[in-house]
DNA sequence: TTTT
DNA sequence: TTTT
């Protein structure tokens, strides 16, 4: 009856935009979270939580095109919980958030003084290459 | 930096409690997360989530003796996404919300003037079963 | 650039329903959240927090005709923060959750067993009662 | 039952440290915490919430001696609403986020390319002048 | 009283 | 001013 999830932290890769069968823009990128934890033995531990993201409609479109690898921004949805079958036929489990808000919380590398930056082009795919969209994920 | 999640919900079942080595206490159950949504011919469609918990230490235990299948709870935690490889070596990924609280929200079946109830025995095997625990997953 | 609260409690009075100039319905209501803390004696400690609550448009009229005093919802939106100069013309600080979602958690009295229940009747007036509402401030 | 805020913004002053009786080291600050809307003539108007922030023991050390005027952070906490008498004996209401973690989100002013910066000298009294803290707000 |  |  309530399911909201808020992450902040940096992009893994740029965003992927395409298209449902009616036109519906979605995009996806994935999320690394920073954590920090003290383990069994004392030690100060660093890791890092990759939470695939799924935008849909205008936001897609918005993140696609002022997002890219190494942004940070802050993250609000849901989670969702889905089963789908891999391109080998098994059975598989995904979860994403399903973004209703995304804020930019930094400025583009270019910005920040980078010399090259933002090229815009993703290397290999990213977690939504085998999954079929639903346009009833659509938040609102 | 930050990676916050909270739900509201039903147990699918009863928890689940087990052990580490280190004989730190773990709870598991499945949460049921109700969602109301307009789908594209706009019906109003129920949909629901059902998202994996895990529970830790003392709050692991107060769960296990005061929770059961159907209950309404609150949950506050964290998302996790793990691989692992399955008893068929196939490897899988894995989503949970590792809770830091859990609060009850309705009162116990009994309480609540049902007959038979809360007989506390869980059928087959939650999403637990093929995972090994991390202790570095206790959230704090 | 991020602002979000979520609540979980009772309502501390029957919601109040109003209209702004233009018509649009405004219904607010104090939540009576409680919290539990151990004091600087290790003793444990109930106490309670009552915060404003806003609601505008549909649901307010949703909140007005379906909840009253002691039901159990939860609440989500935005902390909001306004000065505002009282009957004696001093100037005060008043602090409320505009809310964009109200989720009903439990059953209405009637329905839970209670004999007399549900009177809509509020005695006094609630905090709203000082205040001229900026249509601004709803959330959407 | 449950109480949680989230805020992203920007410190409007220096954090203030300041030690109860008993020696316990508490901060305040403002955050200022941008929000756009579309008024009634459909115009994109920019809002700023100026929401005051608490923070106890070790973190408010560590925000004390790492954070100042202008940056970033993600505040995480409880929204509390609580009564006093100002200097002129007026009965007031005042409302924090008593913060349970700040996770800072850019970096100094220095590291960023500023000339004079981080001068750490608050000019004028924040909101914490007229109250008497109470370590039973201490969230844990 | 306010931040970028 | 307050809810269970």
């Amino acid at each position: 009856m309530l399911n909201r999830v808020i992450l902040i932290g940096r992009l893994a890769q740029d965003p992927e935009l395409r298209y449902t069968p009616n036109g519906v823009p979605v995009a996806t990128f994935t999320l690394a979270v920073g954590r920090q934890y003290t383990n069994r033995q004392g030690e100060r531990v660093e890791a890092t939580d990759f939470i695939d993201i799924v935008v849909w409609q205008k936001l897609a479109e918005t993140c696609t095109n002022h997002l890219g690898k190494g942004r940070l921004v802050a993250v609000e949805g849901r989670l969702q919980v889905r089963s789908y079958d891999d391109s080998q036929g098994i059975r598989r489990k995904a979860a994403e958030v399903v973004a209703n808000d995304v804020r930019f919380l930094d400025w583009p590398k270019e910005a920040r003084g980078s010399s090259t930056g933002g090229s815009k082009t993703t290397e290999g795919e990213n977690f939504a290459s085998e999954i079929s969209f639903n346009e009833d994920e659509i938040p609102f």
